[in-house]
DNA sequence: CTGGTTACAATAATAATATTTTGTAACTTT
DNA sequence: AAAGTTACAAAATATTATTATTGTAACCAG
C-alpha cells in the first residue's frame, strides 16, 4: 500500500537532487578551503552528507565532476557579472574597459581571498575541460557584442568585431590569465592595465 | 725540480677552466635532450667528462647553477640576438615589430625543437633567479631604448618610455611568456601578434 | 525508476626502507 | 694555488609493502 505524505521522486535525504548537489558542492568547497583542495575525499564528503560515498556517484560521474563544479559555479558568477557589465547603458568604450577591469578583478580576488579554490580552478583550465571551454566561449561572445556596439556607435573602426576582440583579449591576456594573476599577486596591476587598454582601444579607433 | 713542458695552470683535463665550464655545459644538454632535464645526474656528467663529480664543485656552485647555466647560455643568445634588432638602422616602431617577433619566434622554436632545455628555462623562470632577471632587465632596457628612439623621431608620442615599455611588454606577454607560449603551441599566433602590435603601437602614436 | 544501500575490485596515497645522488672535507699533484 | 682525488655525511629518489580512497556492480526501498 503506498503511502501519500512524501513524494515519489523525493530521495531519503530529504532532499531533491539539485539541492543535495548544492551541498555537496558547498562541502566540497568548505573541505578545500580548510585543507586544499588536494585533500578532498569523497568519502568525507558523503559522510558529512550523511550518506554513503557511493550515493554521490548518482550526482556526480566521478570525482573530477564534483570538484570542476566549484569552478564551475565561480566561474557562471563572472559570467553573471560581465554579462551585466554589457548590459549597461554608457559609451561601449567605457563597458570595454569596465569588463576587462571586472574580469581582472575576480581573478586577483579569487587568488588572494581563496587560493585553494584558485588552485582547483587552475588546474582544471590547464586541461582544458568543457565548462572552461565555453566559458571562454561565453566571454569572447560577450566581447564581440562590445566591440560590435562600440562599432555601430563610431567608437571603434569599422573591422571584424571578432579578430578585434581577439586583439583585446591577447593584449590584456597577462592581467587575467590564472597562472600570471597568481604570478604577479601582490603587484597592484591596474593602472597599467587601464594604460594598456587606452592604448590599445586607441588603436582600434583608427582607420587602418 | 719543477717541470717545465706543461702550463702550472694547466689542470689535468688538458682543459683551462672556461673550456671545461663550457663542455660540461655541453653534456648537460645532451643529457637534458636524451632523458629529460629531472634526469640529469651530476655523476653522469662528471664521468663522460672523465672526471670524479667532486671535481665539478670547482666549476659549478652546486647542481642548480650547472642547470642554469644552460638557461643562461640560451638566454644571452636570446639578447645577442634582440640587440642586433635594436642595431639596425631603420624605422623605429618597425624595429619594434621585428624585436617582439624575434622574441617570440626565439621562445616558440625552443619550446618546439628543445622541450626538455625549455621545461628546465621554464622552472629557472618560475623561480626568479638572478639570471632570468638580469635578463628581463637587458629586455626591458632594449625596449625602453627603442621606444626613445621612435619619439625622438616622432614615430610615438613624448611620454614617458619606461611606460610605453611596460605597455608593449604586457599587452605582448602572451606571445612570450614560458607558460602561453608553451601552451598556445599549435596555433600560428604571428598574424595575431602582429595585430596586436599594430593597434598597440598607432594607440602610443596619438597624443592622450 | 531514482536515490539509496553494501560489498568488493582497482587505484592512489602513505609510510618504511633501501639505494642513489649530491655536497663537503681533508688530502694530493703539478 | 688550481684542479683534481678519495672518503664520507646529508639529502633526495626509488622501491616496496601497507593502508585508504575511488569507482563499480548487484541489490533494495519508496
Amino acid at each position: 500500500m503506498k503511502q501519500l505524505w512524501y513524494n515519489k521522486n523525493m530521495p531519503r535525504t530529504g532532499l531533491n537532487p539539485s539541492e543535495i548537489k548544492e551541498k555537496a558542492i558547498d562541502l566540497t568547497i568548505a573541505s578545500m578551503r580548510k585543507s586544499g583542495f588536494e585533500k578532498v575525499r569523497l568519502v568525507d564528503i558523503a559522510k558529512e552528507l550523511g550518506v554513503s560515498h557511493a550515493a554521490l556517484y548518482a550526482h556526480f560521474k566521478d570525482k573530477s565532476a564534483l570538484l570542476d563544479a566549484v569552478s564551475e559555479r565561480w566561474l557562471m558568477q563572472i559570467d553573471k557579472d560581465l554579462e551585466a557589465v554589457c548590459k549597461k547603458s554608457k559609451d561601449p568604450c567605457e563597458k570595454i574597459l569596465q569588463w576587462v577591469l571586472t574580469l581582472h578583478h575576480a581573478k586577483v580576488q579569487k587568488v588572494s581571498n581563496d587560493p585553494e579554490l584558485y588552485k582547483a580552478f587552475n588546474l582544471s583550465t590547464a586541461s582544458e575541460k568543457p565548462f572552461t571551454n565555453r566559458h571562454l566561449e561565453i566571454m569572447h561572445a560577450q566581447l564581440t557584442g562590445l566591440v560590435r556596439e562600440a562599432i555601430a556607435k563610431k567608437r571603434l573602426r569599422n573591422a571584424d568585431p571578432e579578430v578585434m576582440a581577439s586583439i583585446i583579449r591577447e593584449s590584456t591576456m597577462s592581467f587575467h590569465h590564472p597562472r600570471l594573476v597568481a604570478q604577479y599577486l601582490g603587484e597592484k596591476r591596474e593602472p597599467l592595465l587601464r594604460q594598456v587598454l587606452e592604448s590599445v582601444l586607441k588603436g582600434l579607433k583608427l582607420k587602418s
